[in-house]
DNA sequence: GATCTGCCTTACCTTTTGGTAAGTACCTTA
DNA sequence: TAAGGTACTTACCAAAAGGTAAGGCAGATC
C-alpha cells in the first residue's frame, strides 16, 4: 500500500494526471502552458517517473525542433475510478457526523 | 484532490491507519510496539494531523500512569473501501498488457 | 553563420520531512 | 525518598523534495 501512494507522491502528479485522463494526449509544451507553476524540471522529473512506474507512455516523434507526446497507459487510465473513490470519501466528511467522544474515566 | 493525499502522506499514517482498521482502539504505547520502527514524536506527529483532519479519534482516560486510546472515526473507517480500490488497482498493474508504443514518426 | 524552437539537463540553493536523544509531568509503589 | 510507568515535548541534525536559472542539442530559417 505504502508502495501504491509513492506513485502518486509528488506535487505536480495529480494535476499532470487529471490533465490526461480522459484519453488526452499532449506535448510537454502544452502541458508546460497547462500547468503555469510547473518548471520544467519538475514536470520532467514526474513525467519521467511516472512512465517508469508504468502509469504514462512518452511517444516521441523524430522531428526537429522536437515533438513528444505524453498520454496514460492502459493502467494509468484505469487509476480513475480508484481515485475517484477517494474523492468521493473526502466529500462525505462533512455529511458524517463527526465522532466526538472523550470517556474522561 | 491533492489536499486528498495530503491526508494519507507522512510515513506512518497508512501503517497507523491499518492497525486501526476494523474498528480497533490502541493505546500510544501498543502503536509503539505494533510499529517497531516509528518513534514517538514521529507516531505522535502523524496520530495527531489524522485527528485535526478527523480521521483518528483520541480518547483520553484520566489515569496515573496516564492511559490513552486510538481509534477511527466513522469517516475514517470509510477511507478502508477506498483505499481498497487503489490496492485492486495496483494489482492490475502486470495483467494490463504493458502499453509499449514508440510512433518514431 | 547567427538565431530560433522545443525538450530537456545541470548546478546550486531552500524548504520540508523524518530521525535521535534527552527531558517533563504526574502519581503510585517500594 | 527514590524509582517507575505512560504519554508526550523539545532541541538539534540529516536526508529528501522542490525551486531557480542557466545551458545544451539539432537542424531549419534568416
Amino acid at each position: 500500500m505504502e508502495n501504491v501512494l509513492k506513485l502518486l507522491e509528488g506535487r505536480w502528479k495529480l494535476i499532470i494526471l487529471f490533465h490526461l485522463f480522459g484519453g488526452n494526449v499532449m506535448r510537454f509544451s502544452e502541458l508546460e502552458r497547462a500547468i503555469p507553476a510547473v518548471s520544467q524540471k519538475m514536470l520532467i522529473q514526474q513525467l519521467r517517473q511516472m512512465e517508469s512506474d508504468g502509469i504514462v507512455r512518452r511517444i516521441v516523434h523524430h522531428q526537429v525542433p522536437p515533438k513528444v507526446e505524453y498520454g496514460l497507459t492502459d493502467w494509468g487510465q484505469a487509476l480513475c475510478p480508484a481515485l475517484d473513490a477517494l474523492l468521493s470519501w473526502a466529500a462525505r466528511r462533512e455529511e458524517m457526523a463527526p465522532t466526538t467522544s472523550l470517556p474522561d474515566t
